[in-house]
DNA sequence: TTGTAAGCGTTATCAG
DNA sequence: CTGATAACGCTTACAA
């Protein structure tokens, strides 16, 4: 390797070794190659070689606004569903030359609000934004200004920006037929409280038309996880309930499929006997007892569809272009919990 | 809120605004307040509100070097394990007033170098290195330009930065304590190679000097895991084997927690029957069977720990102070998987 | 094909 | 206490 001076090379020392000027060694690592003369080429690599030369990036993206760096907002870093996207997130933007920023919020809106000061402070080029408050009127801003910016799994008001997530309303389809044809008649849908997160409120309505249009017994229960003892009681009444339909359990997310098995273990429920469901695969469905059904989410696709559309809109003109939806298609994984 | 002009103002529009200079903008965003008179201090606050200024921090980053960026590289980032620890970073980052800038390297040491070029070429402030490959060379380097450098959970040869992580030897000597007190005799650790992450050779080491120490019979396997037939096929020989002491699995971390279960499983073996102790608590190890029995680590602390270190190299002169090991202690979860 | 020079938004130095 | 002014390392017209 280089034997690299106490302070990194500048651009200015590369063009000095290499008896060139400050523009041509630009030119050389901006990707203007092919302008440069075969041989001055040879002399700025090997100048950059000897002294080991990595352009700024700060100061790269002072100029122009090139920062080459795309933010993103997750609301809770440890949910693995919201890892794997972020993962497809990461793959996408390093193709393009990106590197992504990621601030997580643990879905607190404050620290959202005081993140996206963050981000844009370092002059993103992009927001990927899965958070569950609402800084509505900043995101509204930042779009306003021509910031690129899609929203992962949630809509946004009134704002104009790509939204690309799960098809919620076909994925409870799926869920509710699997759930009636393996003979379950009453249902208790487990959610977190839907306020201001569309997709769980886009689940629940579709869970509550979709039992309707079926015919079967449902209700749903949007209490905060973190409570096990009112879970535990909900679910207990639930099963304990008068009437002879066999019943399961329907989960919106990973979070709630966790609690709920929890639950069903700490109430002696036997998986199958009493249905369980739950949206997103997890690592450990399939070894829980029989098996978990689960609705898998083609996560990675999802990160990387939120960056192309990010791409898109950077590449074709400003915030002309009209804001689309992207749906992905859930994929039912049918184990021992929904097999009676 | 305030209304944005189309680009985001400059410190220059707030000085005109304020009817300041540029300095006294600078300072009173630079954290010195104190030197400014309330008068003008009021006058640049309300201006900046008005604008909607945030100051920008490729600028800022540019001039001082206070890019007040940390960066990590993440061996994994879809392991459970590495996003706590990172939780943890990310936090006592924030608490500092620094961002973190993460990177994934799915274990690819090509990737690793990469995006080691990348955090430096953003002028991160300090280094939290979690990965598997061994880029030494350019992390010699770095260390020797006096950058900030911490470990994780793994140790770089003659490079003087400091580690953090587990007591790989008392965790295992915790393990083989609770197998050996609960009446296991036959022992197979589960490990992914060891080769190049510090770690797993520390915990395998210790795992024959453990067994060796207690009497007891003690054999490993350590090939990837992706493999499901060769580990099943190895655990399968191990159970199968003549002998009549209860027989053991112990699994070097997560990833080789779930792939045993999943291998016994399907060998149709019953845990605690056959035993079962993993290395990292997860979500759902009390949730399979009888409950998996975990030497949980304390993730959050050890990422606060690796933030602190940075810290203090930050502060305390350059690369003068001697390089530390903090090591955190496992603690036992014991669980159905363990008991016979 | 190559070079010159003027910024980009901030902070630091040095005067008032 | 306050303010000019010169960097910081790079990109980008505009020339040559």
């Amino acid at each position: 390797m280089s034997i690299h001076s106490p302070q990194r090379a500048t651009i200015l020392e590369v063009a000095r070794e290499a008896g060139a000027s400050k523009t041509s060694v630009s030119r050389y690592f901006g990707g203007e190659r092919e302008r440069l003369s075969r041989e001055l080429q040879g002399r700025i690599e090997s100048a950059a070689q000897r002294l080991g030369y990595r352009p700024n990036q700060m100061a790269r993206g002072l100029k122009g606004g090139r920062s080459r760096l795309i933010g993103m907002l997750v609301a809770d870093i440890r949910n693995p569903f919201s890892v794997a996207v972020m993962h497809g997130v990461e793959q996408a933007c390093r193709e393009r030359g990106y590197s992504l920023l990621v601030c997580n919020t643990d879905n607190d809106p404050a620290q959202e609000r005081e993140h996206l000061a963050l981000l844009t402070s370092y002059r993103v080029e992009g927001l990927v934004i899965n958070a569950a408050g609402s800084p509505d009127r900043e995101l509204q801003a930042l779009v306003e200004q021509g910031m690129p910016l899609v929203m992962l799994d949630r809509e946004l008001g009134e704002v104009e920006a790509e939204v690309v997530g799960l098809d919620n309303a076909r994925a409870l389809d799926l869920a509710l037929d699997h759930l009636q044809v393996q003979g379950y008649g009453e249902l208790l849908y487990l959610s977190e409280p839907p306020e201001q997160a569309s997709p769980r409120q886009a689940r629940l309505m579709r869970f509550h038309q979709g039992v309707a249009a079926r015919g079967l017994a449902g209700e749903a229960h949007c209490q905060a996880l973190k409570d096990r003892e009112t879970l535990q009681r909900a679910i207990g009444d639930f099963l304990a309930r008068p009437g002879t339909a066999p019943r399961a359990l329907l989960c919106a997310n990973g979070n709630a499929t966790l609690a709920a098995t929890r639950a069903l273990q700490t109430l002696g429920a036997r998986l199958g006997d009493t249905g369980l469901l739950g949206i997103d695969e997890l690592d450990w469905c399939a070894l829980v007892g029989p098996g978990i059904t689960t609705l898998a989410q083609p996560t990675e696709a999802i990160g990387r569809a939120a960056v192309e559309c990010l791409m898109r809109r950077r590449e074709c003109g400003d915030h002309t272009t009209p804001s689309r939806r992207v749906h992905f298609q859930a994929s039912l994984i049918p184990r021992g919990s929904t097999r009676r």
